[in-house]
DNA sequence: TAAGAAAGTTAGGAATGCCTAATAAAGTTA
DNA sequence: TAACTTTATTAGGCATTCCTAACTTTCTTA
C-alpha cells in the first residue's frame, strides 16, 4: 500500500520530471517543503517498493508501476482542481485543496466528479446552466460573501 | 492545532453523544475501529487540549471549544455527503469519502460547496437543471458505467 | 454481596515521517 | 586539479498514533 506521503513524493517527482526533464532530491525537498534527509529516506522507500529505480547519487526513473500511479494521482489532482474552480474556488485554494483531497477520493467519486465536470463543460451553447450558476455565484458573492473567503466554515 | 485523528475522535464522540445520550470509550473504539487503549490515549489528549472534560472511568463532556469544533466537523461531513450524493456517489461511498475529505477542505471550498448544494436544492420548479443533470448521469451510467463503480480512477 | 464479566488504564513497543548535525560525494571554478 | 560549494546520505532523535499484554476499576448477576 501507498501512504499519503508516498503519493505526495511520487506526484512531486512526476511534476519535476515533466517540467525539467530530470529530478533532483533538492527540488523535491523545495517543492514539498521538507528537508533533504526526508527526501533521501522517501526515495529509498519508493525504491524498495519499486515505484522508482534509484541508485545513490544518481537519477530517479519511474518503474511502470510507479509511472502508472503517478499519472493516476496527477489526473485526480487535475480533475479536483478543475472541479473546484467550476464551483468557484480560487486557483490558489483549488491547488492547495486538491493536493490534500487527491489522496482520499474513492474511485466512484472520481468517476462522478469526472461526469460532473464533463457535464458542465460539454453543455451545448443553447444551455445556460453554466452561466446561470456563475451568475448565482456572483450574486451570492455580492450578497453574502464580501469578505468571507477565508472565514472558518 | 488539531490533527486528523483528533477530529475523527471528536466527531465520533459527537455522534455517540447525539445518538445514545452518553459516550463510552468502548463505543468510540468500535466506531473508529481502534483498540480501547488507543481511545484512552486520545481521550487524555483531547482532555489536555481542552476539547472535552474527562475524569478517569467517568463520562465525557464537551467544552465549549470542543463542542464548537465537533459541530464544525459534523457540518463539513454532512455537507460533503450531500454534495457527493448530488453528483451521484452512492450513500456508502459518500459517507466513507466524507470521513476522509472533511479534514482537508478549506473554508473557501466549504463555502463554495455550500453554495453549489444550495444552488441545486433551491432551484425554482421551473428550472430543469437538477433533472437534466440526473438525466445526464443516468444516461452516462447506462452508456459507460455499467460495471464501473469501483474501477480505479 | 461476592465472583466473574466487561470496560478502562498503564506500560512498553512498532511504524511513519519528519527533523538536526555530521559526513560523503559530486559539481564548479580559479 | 585542488579548493570550495552544492547536493546527498547517514546517524540519531522526536512526535503521532496505533498496537498487545497486563493490570485495575466498574458493572452485573447469581
Amino acid at each position: 500500500m501507498t501512504t499519503r506521503s508516498m503519493e505526495d513524493y511520487l506526484e512531486a517527482i512526476w511534476n519535476l520530471q515533466n517540467k525539467k526533464g530530470y529530478v533532483k532530491a533538492k527540488d523535491i525537498a523545495d517543492k514539498l517543503e521538507v528537508t533533504r534527509p526526508s527526501v533521501s529516506e522517501m526515495i529509498k522507500k519508493l525504491s524498495e517498493n519499486e515505484y522508482i529505480v534509484y541508485e545513490k547519487y544518481g537519477g530517479i526513473v519511474f518503474t511502470a508501476k510507479g509511472k502508472k500511479l503517478a499519472q493516476e494521482i496527477k489526473k485526480r489532482h487535475t480533475l479536483l482542481v478543475e472541479f473546484l474552480k467550476i464551483i468557484g474556488v480560487s486557483e490558489e485554494n483549488a491547488q492547495r485543496d486538491a493536493c490534500k483531497l487527491e489522496h482520499d477520493v474513492s474511485p466512484e467519486t472520481i468517476t462522478c466528479l469526472l461526469e460532473f465536470v464533463e457535464f458542465i463543460n460539454l453543455l451545448p451553447e443553447s444551455s445556460k446552466w453554466k452561466e446561470n450558476f456563475q451568475e448565482y455565484l456572483k450574486k451570492r458573492g455580492l450578497l453574502e460573501r464580501s469578505s468571507n473567503k477565508n472565514k472558518k466554515l
